[in-house]
DNA sequence: TGTACATCAGTGAACGCGCGTTCACTGATGTAC
DNA sequence: TGTACATCAGTGAACGCGCGTTCACTGATGTAC
């Protein structure tokens, strides 16, 4: 199925080469331009992504583009798309390295600290993909924002972080939804302010400072109740229980 | 000092005026043109910010801005500060709105929820501006950057917040950096993810949710060390110690 | 196996758009004497 | 107090740019008989 060749080989993870062969007349152009189209988000961001300049590094005339896609928008959303799945296999790379210690509790941290050092990673790696990643230009289509069969997603790693988590008994099922809003937006937030010119970070600091920040976050999910110890109250949240 | 005032009146905490008369030419073009660039930003984010269009809004030709600004960054420059500015007063609303209790500690992490709540909040309420403040169109001039004598700013704010942790016991004066950044990351995080069509949160389920989230960032920030109690070992910032 | 035809993937010229910025200019204001 | 002149804040036409998208078209491929 050639529709389904998205990979970019981005990182040296991707093995899959696109087919040289161009049976019938471009043969692969949709890819083709997705391609080009990735490469423009590299190196520019969202906003970079020209279909004129994707349709003339593929070599072919602009109008080709509009069999393979409505408008410029599509061609930015499957961008995207790869962009979302570049950044899960950034951070099944983190996964792929973290050594099991024989404790439940503690290698379940570590499980989400590699997700999340994976995703902050790949923003400062691929900040163009990054953003493009997370732009939506106009609404996705349910059927179109569909993963692929078995296909890695930022969001579903951290949703098995957390499920992890859970199992090890360190966080309630109460609290899942306020967790998970909370380290998806806190890395998030890390991986938009740190690289940006706000805040110019001493690039030598940047990896203890973003671990600092993970164990950090880390922390707040899986910080014992309130009520049942810690010098201080802190309210509960605003308007439950 | 006329180009001192850059009141915008979206929050009635600003009682500003500015004033009606134009005693020379226009008189006052330059803060007549940011304002112009801040409705702009308001309603379609920073590349809203058009210098043809905020020009036409003034009544004046797109011509006459070239005598305030060097060129268009330069206007979005001063619209992003106006951003900023809105937003710390934004937060004060929310300062002004506790209720003391006696305990030190307790009011040191209430002031710092506040903060956040505030950050968290002028994101919804003015995407486009919030959006424009964040943006960071070349790099800014130190002098340019500087704040007006007695200005809050965001980041000021959340100074203020650490400190008042530090000074209740409840920071390790080591930890300031670390934590200064989750901080800021995480409500940024929020305040860029929550809004945004990605999430799609039902709108009666945010308060409480961004109120967890709050509490949960903080929660992260004064938890005891990982060395002096807690169930696990979390493992300390790569690198330290 | 060869031919007629439908379908499909591409071409190339052209459109309208709004932008940032420049240029030579004009008219109002402030100032020196 | 009046006049000459420098300065300053605005005008309006024009420029080049690159974009997304349309249109009528052409040439290659696949298919029915």
């Amino acid at each position: 199925l050639p529709g389904e060749v998205y990979d970019v080989n981005i990182f040296s993870v991707t093995s899959v080469d696109l087919p040289e062969s161009h049976p019938y007349h471009h043969g692969d152009l949709r890819n083709a331009l997705v391609e080009a189209g990735v490469e423009l988000a590299r190196e520019g961001g969202p906003g970079a992504i020209v279909l004129r300049e994707a349709a003339r590094r593929v070599g072919v005339s602009a109008t080709a583009a509009y069999r393979h896609f409505h408008a410029l928008p599509d061609l930015v959303q499957a961008v995207a798309h790869v962009g979302q799945l570049a950044m899960a296999r950034r951070m099944e790379v983190e996964l792929a390295q973290r050594v099991p210690s024989g404790d439940a509790a503690h290698d379940a941290v570590e499980f989400l600290i590699a997700v999340g050092r994976g995703y902050v990673r790949f923003a400062f790696e691929e900040p163009g993909l990054f953003m493009t990643a997370f732009s939506h230009p106009g609404t996705t289509t349910e059927e179109e924002a569909r993963n692929e069969e078995g296909e890695p997603s930022p969001y579903g790693l951290l949703v098995t972080s957390l499920d992890g988590l859970v199992d090890a008994g360190l966080l309630e099922a109460s609290e899942y939804d306020i967790a998970a809003t909370t380290a998806w937006a806190a890395v998030h937030g890390l991986s938009t302010l740190l690289p940006s010119p706000i805040m110019a970070i001493p690039p030598e600091q940047l990896p203890d400072l973003i671990e600092g920040c993970l164990v950090l976050i880390a922390r707040g999910l899986i910080a014992p109740r309130p009520s049942s110890r810690g010098p201080q109250n802190l309210r509960s949240p605003h308007g439950t229980g």
